[in-house]
Order: C-alpha cells, then structure tokens, then sequence
RNA sequence: GCGCCUGUAGCUCAUUUGGAUAGAGCAUCGGAUUUCUAAUCCGAGGGUAGUAGGUUCGAAUCCUACCAGGCGCGCCA
C-alpha cells in the first residue's frame, strides 16, 4: 500500500512539474501511529515545496488535486504545516489478515538482501577462560542481527574468530603449568600476579595431570627467577621444549573452546566457521601480507621496527607491524585476517566488537580498504558493555582475578529466551543495565514473559474454540465485521511489521523488533481483555479467530528472529 | 590533554533516519476476575529532552560552545 501511495505522489508530481526528477526513493510515506491523521502519511509537500518555489500547503493542495483516483483510498487531506494524510478504505486494510494466514511462517521475510553474501564476525572471545556476561551482549546481538538479515534476504557466515596465538595464549599455557605442578606437588606455589587465576584453570590442569600425568613436569620450576612475564614464558619453553609447551597449549586452548562452543550452544547460537589465528601464521601467510603492502608503499622502517602508514588511511597515528625484537604485534595479524576476508569475496563484512575497541577501528577500516579496492564494505558495529545488576545492587567484576560471572551461570539462572531479549532490547551502543532479578521474574516486569504470554492466550483461545466445537475457519469476507477500534489497531501494527523487520536490519539495530513484540503483545491483552474472541455469531468469531491467529504469526516469526520461544502453554 | 560514544519522567529506556500534542514499562496511587489463563486489563499523577546559542516551514534528532558520565589514546592483546 505504502508503494501505491508513492506511485500516486510521483505521478501527480510529475503532472505539476513534467521536468521533475524527484525519484521514487526521495518519497517518504509512513504509517500514522495516530488514527485522526489518517493511515498513511506523506511529508513531500515540505520536503520539495522550494524546488517548487511554492509553501508547503499549497504545494500538498496541488498534489491532491492532480492525483489519481484509487480505489483502496477513501479521502487525502492537507494538515498541519503541509502532511498529507491518506485515509485508506477497511478491505484495504483487511488485506494484512488475509496474506498473514497465507504466508504464515515466511510472514515479514523480503528480498531486500538480493542473496548477497554477508560475513559476520562476533564474540571472537580469547580463548583464555570461559565468556563471561560481557560477552553474552555481543553475543546475542550479533546472533539476532544475523537473522534478521536473513529474514531481509541476505546470506549470512557467521564467524568466530579464535585468538589461539600470541601471548595471552602463553600466559594460559603458563597459568595451567602452574597449577599442574602445584597438583603434582603442594609445595610449588609461585603466585605471579599477571596469570590466570580463574576456576576453570584448575580444572584444566587436573584433566592434563589425569591424562598425561607428570609428563609436563619441571623438576626445579619452583626457584627459577621471575622477573618479566616474557622472560617466564620463555624459559618455560626452553625448559619444557617448545614442542611440550605447544602440547599444552593447545590442549589448554582446546578444553577451553569446548566450553564456549558450549556456552553458546545455550544461548542457541550455531556459528558457520571458526577462524584461528594460527593459520595467520602458516605457510608465511603473515610475511606476505607485510610484504605486500611494503610493497605497495604502506610501511616504513624506524627505529628496528617496521611501522604501518596508518594515519594516511585515517588513523590518529602510523603503528608499528614487527617490534624491533622481530615478533609481530596484534594489528600484524589482524590486518592479515581481513584480508582474508576481502579475498573470500563477500559482499559485505561486519565486525562486532566491545566498544572498548573504538579507537582500533580506522586503522582495520583503512587497511581493509587497501585490500579491497571498494569492492565490498567493512562496517564496524561496537557494542555498549552492560553492567549487571542483581535488584538494585551492581555486580562488580575482574576478568584477571577470576572474579566473574560467566555466561553460562547467566544462562542458567535466567534462561535463554530472557537472556537474548534483554540483551538485545537496548540499542547496541548505549549502556544498559541488565538486571538478573528482572530477568528471573516472571510476572509483568518482565516484558520476556508478557510477550510469551499473549501468544499462550491465543493459542489458549484456539484450544478452547476446538473443545467448543467452535473451528476456525477462514473467510476473508467476514474480516469487514471488525471494526472496533482495538481491532483496527492491532491490524494496523500487523501491517508495519514487515517495514520494522526491512529498518532493523538497514539499522542494525534489533531493538526495533523487541519494542515492536512488545507493543503488539500489548494490543493483544488489552483486546483480549476487553472483547470476547469466542461468541456465538460465527463469522464475527471466525474474523475475531482470523485477527488473533494473524497476531499469533507475527508474535511467532519475531521470536525466531530473536531466538525466544513461542509457548502453546504457560 | 586529545579522540570517540552518551545525557529524554523518581528508575530503565523508546521516539519509525528532521515531522504533527516527546511515548512505554517499572515504581507510586486508585479501580477491574459468575465470562476464552489476573503471568492480564483500565485510570491518575509525573517533562525547560544536560545548559546556552545556531541552522529551517519544523529540532530530542543536524551544527557550535560549555557542563557531566563512559571508553580509548603501547614496539599490550
């Protein structure tokens, strides 16, 4: 409907002014959220009125007057500064409940996306403990905003990118040997403060005393010199062999991969590739990515180390790629990984990092650019942390200490489904609170349970018509005998689903849907409270029956996108 | 100090890419169950949109300054 309304502006336009070239995409035509302004609304009047050289009003008056007849509108008004309102006839707007029932699950989906291929990288947590709740945010934006996407017809790889190299990844392996020794034998306590000292590290040890027993052993570790961490790392290597260092390593980094697949496995997030870091490595990859762009005049050498010509490519300075102890720095890596991304030719990429990161993002951009020429667009979305509370109380954290929350015992206490939309519920970058006690609650403060609930009473209503002897069953000439007003709003939310599921992707923001979900849940109880669906006049019921089963799809289909369930039964 | 983000009701947040009278929930107060689930509904109060200017038909939204908060400014990752 929104699209014929265009066509009519652009028609009588063009009748006005025969050289104008205002396109299609410049019309702006939105649904009223108040019924006195009619259904549909249109702004071009104030938006073009100059090119015309004419007020607004007169210009919405001249509009009116050259447009079309169409039989779906009933009247077109001016109002206000020059809005011209639509007033559209009810079997137009009927016409929702019809194609809801038809389209049923596949409600809502576009083809906006045209089957282009998306990457998009999320968590991508070091794999040095388990996630935490900061990372739960992340998390199930990135997982929701993947299938929104889908649903706008794009084609989406989701990817984790696993930092398994590098020097945290030494500093877990080192944390590990030393609760093995102290396993082995209670008189090694060597408490270096820069280790992990988190639970999960015990339990890594004791699984690689079980199963390799002392074969990681170092006799006299106790009285080694420790006076940098990077001097540990490397005796400890020298000492143990690098090969023995490397087997406990990855079966560090391993144990603790199980465990965030499986974190996130509760959260309902399937990921298409994980990437490592390591494979940077192999083969020269990483030198020949430097050399390239040495090669292409993006480097220099100062003092022993080799820079990267950042600030011509919109950094605040240049960085540096090799130390001048030869070892590669973090960005080295990371600038190879996106090229690699540019070269597995993806239309478009998307990272979602911690906002923490804000200051890294043009030196990625820039160098991502380098590498693909235009060719497909990197878009850096940062997501806000969340600070978790529990009532009114905050829940301070340290990540070293070993002093978290983790995802999983988030998952636990509150629940998937809770979990996801509180998450997603708050634009990405803007601080939230997150509170468990809310989360937990399941009475009307909890908008998770109000949402589900309306769904539960409808299919509650369907159950109840069965038992009656009541069927449903459909016949769109019925549809006309609604006409309350709880009903003509409900059918005008229905109708702006499939713009909110198009905005929140061309956003990215899939807090839109969950305001929406709960907007609709809204309408449906206070219709539901104030109207009986299942009275004796059967085609009144059977359109009642017709309205509620519509809601009941759109209620279904966004709580796939954003991965809640739907009960039959609460 | 420099850069990025944010500032909306007592609290948590929306506000359809600059639109019409800034809206929800929580909290507070008052009401509604002989009727499809009260995990619900209806009503009331509550606002100088951080402050001050500017841009235009029109500003919470864009620009400038200031105030307040968060984050970032390593040959760390």
């Amino acid at each position: 409907m929104k699209n014929i309304i265009k066509d009519l502006i652009i028609k009588s336009l063009s009748k006005i002014d025969k050289s104008s070239n205002i396109s299609i995409e410049s019309i702006e035509v939105s649904i009223c959220k108040d019924k006195k302004f009619g259904d549909f609304s249109s702004n071009v009047s104030m938006k073009f009125a100059h090119l015309y050289d004419l007020k607004p009003r007169d210009l919405a008056r001249k509009i009116i007057h050259e447009i079309e007849e169409n039989d779906n509108i009933l009247k077109i008004e001016v109002a206000g500064p020059g809005f011209i309102n639509f007033f559209v006839s009810k079997n137009t707007q009927f016409e929702i409940i019809e194609k809801i029932l038809e389209d049923k699950t596949s409600f809502g989906k576009n083809k906006e996306g045209n089957n282009k291929k998306i990457l998009i990288e999320f968590v991508s947590a070091n794999p040095t403990g388990p996630l935490h709740v900061g990372h739960g945010r992340g998390a199930a934006f990135g997982d929701c905003l993947s299938n929104i996407l889908k649903e706008n017809g794009y084609e989406i790889s989701k990817e984790y990118y696993v930092n398994d190299a590098g020097k945290q990844i030494d500093i877990l392996t080192l944390s590990v040997l030393q609760r093995y020794h102290e396993l082995i034998d209670n008189n090694y306590d060597f408490n270096y403060e820069d280790l992990y000292k988190g639970e999960y590290v015990w339990d890594i040890a004791a699984e690689i005393h079980r199963k390799h027993e002392k074969n990681f052993f170092i006799e006299n570790l106790n009285s080694m010199k420790i006076n940098n961490i990077d001097d540990y790392i490397s005796s400890v290597k020298n000492i143990l062999s690098e090969k023995k260092f490397n087997e406990v390593k990855n079966l560090a980094v391993n144990f603790i991969q199980v465990n965030i697949k499986k974190t996130l496995i509760l959260s309902g997030i399937n990921f298409d590739s994980w990437f490592f870091e390591s494979s940077l490595l192999r083969d020269n990859n990483l030198k020949k990515v430097i050399s390239f762009l040495s090669n292409n005049n993006h480097t220099y050498e100062k003092d022993n180390a080799l820079w990267f010509k950042s600030q011509q490519i919109g950094d605040e300075k240049d960085r540096v790629l090799i130390k001048e102890n030869k070892d590669h720095t973090y960005l080295s890596t990371d600038i190879a990984y996106h090229k690699n991304k540019v070269e597995r030719k993806f239309n478009k990429v998307i990272n979602i990092w911690g906002a923490d990161h804000h200051g890294y993002v043009p030196r990625i951009k820039g160098a991502f650019n380098i590498f693909s020429k235009g060719e497909s667009d990197l878009i850096i979305l940062l997501v806000q942390f969340a600070n978790l509370f529990r009532g009114k109380d905050k829940i301070s954290m340290s990540t070293r200490s070993g002093n978290f929350i983790t995802l999983e015992q988030l998952l636990k206490e509150v629940g998937k489904d809770a979990t996801r939309f509180f998450y997603i519920a708050r634009k990405s970058d803007q601080h939230m609170d997150f509170d468990i006690e809310l989360a937990k609650s399941n009475n009307s403060n909890n908008p998770v349970y109000y949402i589900q609930y309306a769904h539960a009473r409808i299919c509650s209503i369907f159950k109840q018509s069965i038992e009656n002897g009541m069927q449903f069953s459909f016949n769109k000439d019925y549809l006309e005998l609604l006409s309350k007003e709880e009903e003509m709003k409900i059918i005008k939310k229905l109708s702006s689903y499939p713009d909110i599921i198009k905005k929140s992707a061309e956003k990215y923001e899939p807090h839109l849907l969950t305001n929406y979900m709960r907007e609709l849940a809204q309408e449906i109880h206070s219709y539901y409270n104030k109207f009986q669906i299942l009275v004796d006049d059967s085609k009144l019921r059977n359109a009642r029956l017709a309205l509620i089963e519509a809601s009941r799809y759109v209620l279904k289909n966004s709580g796939r996108i954003i991965g809640i369930n739907m009960p039959d039964k609460m």
